[in-house]
DNA sequence: GATGAATGAGAATTCATTCAT
DNA sequence: GATGAATGAATTCTCATTCAT
């Protein structure tokens, strides 16, 4: 099976990244996917650090100030990124992907405000806004468009979604419901 | 490395699930990316398949119906939707995930009064709508909501961010370009 | 640590010497401790079976004849024998080592004059047998003394002690049995 | 490899046992080999330690004074004594095993009526006694006599050997010498 | 064509040994 | 001297791939 990149993120490799030898690392780790899942954490424990900083620096607006945030972070260390994110998410560890984001948010919510902001929209603005971030990372063809042109899209995204009426949406939601 | 449930994804288990043994298998693939591929496309296509058959008996607004769909197929076969992705995603194939269903809404986009939106709006409503259903798939937690509430919200998004006039957004968006 | 001989008993060289690939060798055996295991019930089961065909062609008198195939067993494949019953010893697994055989010759017990040999006399006559074959194998010592040698000497032990009244010992049995 | 118990004896477990650091080992031992071997030749010591206070406070006669001595000995430390007595064999240094009690013995062949029985005979007796001995150590099934009657045994097995004139053993021996 | 046992390169993991503190 | 974290060579084990039946 060919292995390109950093998808073949064996624990040799991962040990000379961080500059210890296997041995160390399994000092630390008692598996591979122990050390896949911590590896994980930190860089969403970073992307949260990133977005905590900018809103202390906070200029704008808070949503652009997050976005904007996300949107950097997701343009960085992409090939890792994608490599460790597959794992964590084989693994069945996916919610930590978004939980460690939203319950930021969540914390944020009454400084902004958003605090009259449901739990079902705050799940799916916050899904909305990583789904487009992802794509920067999962996609070559998100390359076609620039960072400023995805953040500001994103942050229309979320404006849009989030300042409209919870009345209920245009179309009948009954017939929706019926099939599933 | 401790491979639990579908995560170990091997060429014999795949071809045990598929009922026939891996020569077989390997009659028909070149090598197992090739076969993860086809697994992936055979997903994806079943995913435009339900979206299409969904929209000749549509009886409600299109975007209600695609996204009805898209949640439908979304809550099947959650575990193999996500080992699959996985593998796909740490391969790096994973632009194919969301662009079969992109190209499949552009060839919508004229029979829907959507002809206007551009590449990068169809873009980002896409991958908006794709982060929320993908949660249902990864995320335990996304089992708090009914499919109704996820699909209604969904629907909100996605009118709510078209809809809107793509002029430029309240905030200043020249400060947010500054620093990246 | 250094690994001399067949001490360094390592899965490639296992699989080497059986003449088959490390990996055809872990489709029979679910590890390492399993197949140093088989391989010494491999090694038990051919000591019983030449034990039994030398009671088959047998001209002498059983005991000699038993010992005669032990001894001769316990001369071939030092190195290959010591190192396999080492792991057995250290996995727990080593009542078998003995108990194959004592049950064989329980077995035979009847067909030989031992019909009214206890159950504890025929434990020790057996181990008393096998810990001087054992030492054949693991002191280089007992190169001093020729096989016939030392075969005369174990029948002479068992034949002895077997013949012997089962009465009491000369010395009084009781002022042994206090202090423990 | 799984490794239970004490079978996976390494230094780091024998150091913690130690009460004492793996580097502190080191600075007494050169290697792993001369740790085990030191280890064997503590227990083989105290064996000889027991044998000798035995025979000091001797009221029996002395081969059952050292029987009993060899017995309780077997019986104490049995994980320990099987474990290390296995990487011993493993490391090829088992001659030690019996050597120590052989010498001892002989040391003493003088003191007691045994000064004519020749070293092949002596090597004989060890070996079977300690065969015996071993399986108190090696297997669980040995639980089913209680020491007494092991010790019985043993004492009645070695007096009727050495008791016994060293002649031609009734069955022709010329016999067996001939196939090995 | 289908099969699945066999292969072996490659990956995960262990553990004897060292050495800076 | 004692410590125990760090090392990495050696070992166990996996699994994509092949091929004789």
């Amino acid at each position: 099976m060919r292995r390109e990149g950093l998808a073949g993120l064996n624990t040799n490799r991962i040990a000379e990244r961080a500059g210890i030898s296997v041995g160390t690392l399994y000092g630390y780790f008692p598996d591979k996917t122990a050390i896949l899942v911590a590896l994980a954490r930190r860089i969403l424990a970073a992307d949260r650090a990133a977005m905590r900083t900018a809103l202390e620096d906070m200029q704008d607006d808070p949503i652009r100030t997050i976005v904007h945030a996300l949107v950097a972070r997701h343009r960085t260390d992409r090939e890792l990124r994608r490599a460790v994110m597959s794992v964590h998410l084989g693994e069945g560890h996916s919610g930590e992907h978004s939980d460690g984001i939203e319950q930021f948010i969540a914390s944020l919510a009454e400084q902004l405000d958003l605090s009259d902001v449901g739990a079902l929209r705050l799940f799916v603005a916050v899904r909305a806004a990583l789904g487009v971030a992802r794509a920067l990372v999962e996609e070559n063809r998100a390359q076609l468009f620039s960072d400023a042109e995805i953040e500001d899209e994103i942050v229309r995204l979320v404006e849009a979604y989030l300042s409209r009426a919870a009345g209920p949406s245009p179309a009948s939601p009954d017939a929706a419901r019926t099939s599933s």
